[in-house]
Parts: structure tokens; sequence; C-alpha cells
DNA sequence: AAAACGTGGCT
DNA sequence: TAGCCAAGTTT
């Protein structure tokens, strides 16, 4: 089946300090994936703004927070107000928390915008004012795990990284493993095979991690992949066998209405609407529970997307 | 390791 | 309609 697909074990550049192993041999079938999806990418790949020769890192970095769980559709129109805004980290570092957090706008999890502001005075700080190339050092950002750290070096600086976002885990879930739904979280045996497929040349690499992650947001998605225009159908393990629907857990669902995060949402919406401090009757406005509704303030405070001022009023942090 | 954390479009 | 899903990170 497919098991030749994965038997040549290589590193991650995660691990750059090593001495990189010279290009081990891959094996004729990987070599085979690579240019079927590097060749499909070249033909079909969006033309995504920070993926254009004059987008910089911090338009790929600004790209990357804001695409964490958010569809593109949505992050196209803001990523292009911050960049305008705030064309480089240290622009974005001279503002106030406040005013990433507004201008974040309803792309959701606002959390990011905190963190995308400290990750940019970090840069302007630590980085002199450019974003970092190492992976250790992005991922010691605030708000950059091992996806987004691995994105950036590999989408900014072409290094050789294993980029393994939701897109290519379920790319890998069906063409690899012959099943139709990664796990719930990823696995040792993911990284396995994601470092096992990787190219060793960095161009390469780097042009595969932007294929495959393309390959599984436009045809092989979750709901109802296009297996007709896949490049790689004849060799994908999961059509291979009957594209065999999912087993096991039920894939991770959220609820949502009534929760805590649906009143911080209603509480966020009113401080960004308002140019100044907002009255605490305002806030209590948006939901009627009061318990519930002071302790979803209180998550905001101390989140430090709330600041909290004398006598009942509270505004976005200055 | 499980759960919290927003928002909106699609089926 | 109700649930699923979207380039995850943090605690």
């Amino acid at each position: 089946m497919s098991t030749d697909l994965h038997h040549t074990p290589e590193h991650d550049a995660t691990e750059r300090p090593a001495p990189e192993p010279a290009s081990v041999t891959a094996s004729p079938r990987a070599a085979v994936l690579h240019d079927l999806v590097i060749d499909w990418f070249g033909a079909h790949a969006r033309d995504l703004p920070w993926r254009r020769p004059d987008a910089g890192a911090w338009s790929v970095m600004v790209s990357e927070f804001m695409l964490q769980q958010t569809p593109v559709a949505r992050v196209l129109p803001v990523h292009e107000q911050w960049l305008a805004r705030w064309p480089r980290p240290a622009d974005l570092a001279a503002e106030s928390p406040g005013e990433a957090v507004r201008a974040w706008g309803r792309l959701g999890y606002p959390r990011r915008a905190l963190r995308l502001h400290a990750a940019a005075g970090a840069i302007a700080q630590r980085h002199g004012g450019e974003v970092p190339h190492e992976h250790a050092e992005l991922l010691a950002l605030p708000g950059v795990g091992e996806y987004t750290a691995a994105a950036v070096a590999s989408f900014a600086y072409g290094r050789r990284h294993t980029v393994l976002d939701t897109n290519v885990r379920r790319v890998f879930a069906r063409v690899v493993t012959g099943v139709a739904h990664p796990p719930n979280a990823t696995t040792a045996a993911e990284r396995r095979t994601a470092a096992s497929l990787l190219p060793a040349d960095e161009a390469t690499a780097a042009r595969w991690a932007a294929a495959t992650m393309e390959l599984g947001a436009l045809v092989c998605t979750a709901r109802s992949p296009q297996c007709g225009q896949c490049p790689v159908a004849a060799l994908c393990a999961w059509r291979l066998a009957g594209s065999p629907p999912h087993e096991g857990p039920p894939r991770r669902g959220q609820t949502y209405a009534g929760t805590d995060r649906q009143v911080r949402g209603r509480l966020l919406a009113v401080l960004r609407a308002s140019p100044g401090p907002v009255p605490q009757a305002a806030l209590d406005a948006v939901w009627h529970e009061p318990v519930q509704r002071a302790r979803a303030l209180d998550g905001l405070v101390e989140d430090g997307l709330v600041e909290p001022l004398a006598h009942g009023v509270y505004r976005l942090p200055a």
C-alpha cells in the first residue's frame, strides 16, 4: 500500500543546530508525491497578499496570527488594514494594545490581537525590529506555537520545517494513513509522517509546506473533498481503501450559545465600538444574567483585554 | 491532557 | 435547523 511513502525519516530543521543529514535518498513515491502536489500548487495556488513576492515576513506573521482558527475570506480585509496602518512590527508596538484589539474587529479570539501586539514589542526590542528567522526565536514570541513558528520560518524565509496544520494533517491522514480525518490532537506518528515526507532540499521543503496546506484548503477539504480535482488521487491510501468513513471518537465540537465566550464577545464588541471609556450600564445591557456577566467581564480584565477605570467605567487597554 | 478561547458561513 | 468547520495557543 503506502508503506514506502514513509520509510526514510529525515530530520526537521526544527533541530537546526544539529548537523543536517546529507540529503537522504527519498523514496521514489515520495518524490512523485512532491512533484505532483508542487506542480498542482503552481497551477492552482490562490493569490494571497501574504504570498506575493513583495510580502515581507511581518505580513506573513500577521496573516498567520489572523488565520489561527479563522477562514481566509474573513482575514483578507483586516490583514490589509493592519499592514497599511502598521507596516512594521515597531509601528504596532508603538500603539496601545487596545488599538490592536479594536482593529482586530470581529475576527474572533481577540487574545490573538493582544499577543500579536506583544510579539511586535518583543521583535522591536529583542530583534532589532525584524521578524526572527530561527524557529526557536519565533517560538519564544507570545502567541507563536509550534505551527506558527514553522509557518513563518518556512513561508517568510524559505526554511525547512514540518508545517503541520489542520489542512496538512488531513491530507496526510488520507493520502498516507488512509483514514478520513486526523486524530483530534496531533500525535507523534503524524509528526513522523510529516518529517519523513519533508523534502531534503530547503526551497523544495518550503514549497511543499505551502502546497500541501493549499491542497488541504482547496481540494482535500473536511466536508466534501474534491477528489476529482486532486493531483494525488491515484495514490491516495484513503481512496484506494474505498474512502471509508470516519471511525472512533466524534470530532471536536464546540458549544457557543450561552457560554462565557459569547458574553465576552458581546462585552468586547461594545468596548470596540466606543472610542472612549464605557459606563457599566452599557455593558450590563448585553447580558441578562448578572453572575455570568460579571464573570465574563472579570475574565476580560484578567486577560488584559479590558481595563477597569475608577467608578464602574471600562475601556480597551491603553 | 482536557478545556477555554470568537465569529460567521455552509450544509 | 443544528452542527460542523476554519492556517492554533495557552493553561
